[in-house]
DNA sequence: CCTGTATTTCTATTTTGTAGATATTCCTAT
DNA sequence: ATAGGAATATCTACAAAATAGAAATACAGG
């Protein structure tokens, strides 16, 4: 139990996104950031059960959009990442980066075997 | 559904290892391979259930130490990964550089702030 | 009011992640 | 031969994360 201390790859993603869209990171924009990046397809639902998610986990806050009157459809929820989720998603970058280092498998872009 | 195409953090991490690993990648080194690199905990049955699931996917295969009779306790379960699992690796790893480029607050190794 | 549209929220289910206990195997000492 | 110990793997059971899809909201226009 207590899991809560590690990011799943998707919530990596979520973060990800969220940072380099900046302001005008919201689930729709999300979503796509993560599609155009990856090339795999991401359902709404996905994307939300995420960022609540990590806004429990106080690493993503977020607020609902100002009364813009002149658009339709519901209020837009923006999020942006905080100190500790950044932290986290360091640390977890990190781990990374020291367990793929020096795998030549992973060197050449294209080889398949040994 | 059918999410079997993915490869979750942990997924990664024990990959990761065993391609390091080489031959000699059985249950205790691929543990003490990822605790050695990412500072977290990890239980043998995590490391087991993850690879037996690698392997139902066709990422891994294992085989049974040759029975060797010099020494004690049951007899090791060598893995590797196989070529789709080490581009489905590839590509895991690939979509997360491109979601991680230019993002600046990832970019200081260390400091926070600028 | 009704309809269309953008967006979020809810509900349900599968897949992953995790720990801990237990079983297996073989060596060594009694 | 029997008991104990060590190294390893497997089983059981559950918590957390990933996911899809349907439903609910909210508002502009006609």
């Amino acid at each position: 139990m207590a899991k809560g201390k590690h990011l799943g790859d998707f919530e990596q993603l979520v973060m990800l996104a969220v940072m380099r869209l900046g302001p005008g990171a919201y689930g729709m924009t999300v979503r796509r950031e993560i599609e155009a990046n990856t090339e795999r397809h991401v359902s709404l639902g996905a994307i939300y059960a995420t960022l609540d998610r990590l806004e429990d986990k106080g690493f993503v806050s977020s607020a609902l959009a100002e009364t813009t009157p002149e658009r339709r459809g519901r209020a837009k929820r923006f999020f942006k990442v905080q100190a500790r989720g950044v932290r986290a998603l360091r640390n977890a970058l990190a781990a990374l980066d020291r367990m793929r280092k020096g795998i030549r498998e992973l060197d050449h872009p294209i080889g398949a075997e040994s």
